[in-house]
DNA sequence: TGTACATCAGTGAACGCGCGTTCACTGATGTAC
DNA sequence: TGTACATCAGTGAACGCGCGTTCACTGATGTAC
């Protein structure tokens, strides 16, 4: 991901040769909170690896071609979401409040990987769109089996676990998307409310299912 | 927002004034569900409008004018939400059923002014999200005035109810902006679905309300 | 080891295009006298 | 009613710009003999 980190074997005449992962780099660099990037253009992306327009085509077919690896970077990051929410309530600590965290965290973290799902799923054209929202399904999914586990974990069961993984991630991906205009020292108080949030559809869900219940006996 | 409605007083030989809201007019045409505002050239609109690209000018000061107006449009078409559910929910049926197929009717009516909150809120300027994040808090705080006064008729108290607003809204947004790639004849499915999750976060927040009111008494 | 050669990531120049914005203009409309 | 005039929404032509894409090229690297 970072330039110059191969030492390009010997003779330094030559401009160094770039790789995908440089032309990736420099377009992450590009899109700030802002930007979506079907507002980058390719020479721009070009001029920020430093490399003449026409060589992107090397790497390349076209900017769409970038984009959707970027996507799929994205899709990487959420999955490693998943993964560190499961290590760390493995050491007992509340699924919720890690979760949510661990997803604030990685939505800052300096790839700003995150971003762009929550742009691309909005804004992007139809075959980024239908990329972002296979990443999220997949994520979903994970989040399904062990909103399953844990309810059967604690004994309580819970009404329409698929559903209730996709009104949690959709929620926490609309917040984040609100959070990332406030100023750092704010993050906490989302957070918080996320925490809050998701708390509610957890009770809610187990609510409806103790209804369920009721109904079938009755 | 139609024209050629005004008969333009009397002789044909000029070519028809257009005014402020044939822009608008032909800016909406061209926002179809993919594209957001800044996406859209003056010269785009102006053909659009069959003005030469010089005479946009006459109207507004740039393009930034044009999409703060269509904004604020979006903004109204929100408020119609939340007035028609009020009507519709004095008749007696259920608020949360009335509420989102309201706002699944406005996102699909023909001017598709929902979908631009939709987008801008997420991919706009800093000015564009500041303007729809504007619209965003009117709502949530009208929807708290009625979730209040909603628990107290049902003797039911709610916790945090201002923060339940807040997640009620972003998420049927959410799951809107999903839906809106959706054929027509599964809309159904959303609004179910968008039910179901609104109703474990309305059943959540009694329950942390009962959950307040023990330890506050304990 | 030395030589000839294929490969291929890089390049500079050029193309045609749509863009935002400016300029000086035109001519219908409404108003003052 | 008729005339002179200000207003102002429209116009065509032109500008310089950044864009995506193409072309024929260069020259370092790795391979075959």
């Amino acid at each position: 991901m970072t330039r110059l980190d191969t030492p390009e074997t010997s003779s330094a005449s030559r401009k160094a040769t770039i790789s995908r992962d440089d032309l990736i780099a420099a377009a992450l660099r590009l899109l700030g909170p802002h930007r979506s990037i079907s507002t980058l253009s390719l020479r721009e992306v070009a001029r920020e690896a430093d490399i003449a327009p026409n060589s992107f085509y090397r790497h390349f077919r076209d900017m769409d071609a970038l984009a959707i690896a970027l996507i799929e970077l994205g899709g990487r990051s959420l999955r490693t979401i998943i993964r560190e929410a499961r290590v760390r309530v493995r050491t007992g600590r509340s699924a919720i409040r890690t979760s949510i965290e661990t997803f604030m965290e990685q939505l800052y973290a300096d790839e700003r990987l995150l971003h762009i799902l929550l742009r691309e799923g909005i804004v992007g054209s139809d075959a980024y769109k239908a990329a972002v929202e296979r990443e999220l399904r997949a994520f979903e999914d994970e989040l399904c089996i062990d909103l399953v586990r844990l309810s059967e974990a604690a004994g309580k069961p819970i009404h329409a676990p698929a559903l209730v993984a996709t009104a949690m991630t959709r929620l926490v991906f609309a917040m984040g998307a609100t959070a990332l205009d406030l100023p750092r020292e704010r993050h906490g108080e989302v957070v918080e409310q996320l925490v809050t949030m998701l708390r509610m559809i957890m009770l809610g869900a187990c609510e409806l299912a103790t209804q369920d219940d009721r109904s079938a006996v009755s």
